[in-house]
DNA sequence: AAAGATTGAACTCTCAATCTTA
DNA sequence: TAAGATTGAGAGTTCAATCTTT
């Protein structure tokens, strides 16, 4: 008898599939080294180090919930707990009353240089040596998907 | 001056925000049109896929919960959901009364054979389409990546 | 009216503890 | 004693509604 692919065979929902798969298992192992080494979570490292490469070491709200991929909302408690921490602070914007900006404190920069080597060194042990040469091409493949926009985007 | 490039520069942070940030991006592109043409979340879609894939369209409960990135008390309460739905269905293990199969019904079968072209369709426009002939690598490095197996691991 | 940010309610996930069977 | 699955408690996220400012 023919073999006939059944449609969720697909070569499509293959590459899907891994890229949650690659996602989940590369963050697994990375947000458990780095609360080792840093003592926060993911999160908490994703916002700061987002503020430390950004001018002044500030973003408003909106535009820091959009790089770390969450709503304004969701934003809104994770940077109240990251400021508990005092390791950002709010600043009402200048111009506009309405806005606020997160900006990294002395306390969260020491947190991200204290950290980076280590956690720079968990990166080339879990992503970069296993990619060897084609890690550059991974990444322009990836921010390739990132900027393609959906039809209704 | 010489300019000095700060550490949070470095192409292994670049890197591996791309994964989160793709992976963020294509998420919420495709879980919002699935659920639009299948009514169903993308995380129920996942489990009714992998049992799909399955022989006899079944997997015990902690083989699915390692195949869709979920811990085994989240799937649980995943399939919870899903059953209470009709779309799949525990069976007790014969042989070994302390375990569950999770089992695709007849209605589960359906919703996945009608949604899949559109489905598809999907991925090819927010996946295929933007990478052209390299989304076969891409699936190999997210492949590497997913494989990669960590220290401690 | 609309934009920026926050809050309330509901949902989903994880960790630790529990229950059953091996 | 350990393995497979479930449950209770707690944390984090989203959607819709709200409040302030433009």
């Amino acid at each position: 008898v023919p073999e006939r692919a059944e449609p969720w065979d697909d070569p499509l929902i293959t590459t899907f599939g891994m890229l949650i798969e690659a996602h989940a298992a590369v963050l697994a192992d990375v947000s458990r080294d780095l609360e080792a080494i840093s003592g926060v979570p993911l999160a908490w490292f994703e916002v700061m180090l987002r503020l430390a490469r950004s001018p002044d070491h500030q973003l408003r709200m909106a535009e820091l919930a959009r790089q770390v991929s969450l709503s304004t909302s969701g934003l809104t408690r994770l940077v109240d707990r990251v400021e508990e921490a005092g390791y950002v602070e709010r600043q009402s914007c200048p111009g506009d009353r309405r806005g606020a900006f997160a900006v990294l404190t002395p306390d969260g920069q020491d947190v991200l240089r204290r950290s980076l080597p280590r956690h720079l060194e968990t990166l080339e042990r879990r992503v970069a040596s296993p990619l060897g040469a084609d890690a550059a091409q991974l990444t322009e493949l990836l921010r390739t998907l990132r900027d393609a926009k959906s039809p209704s985007g």
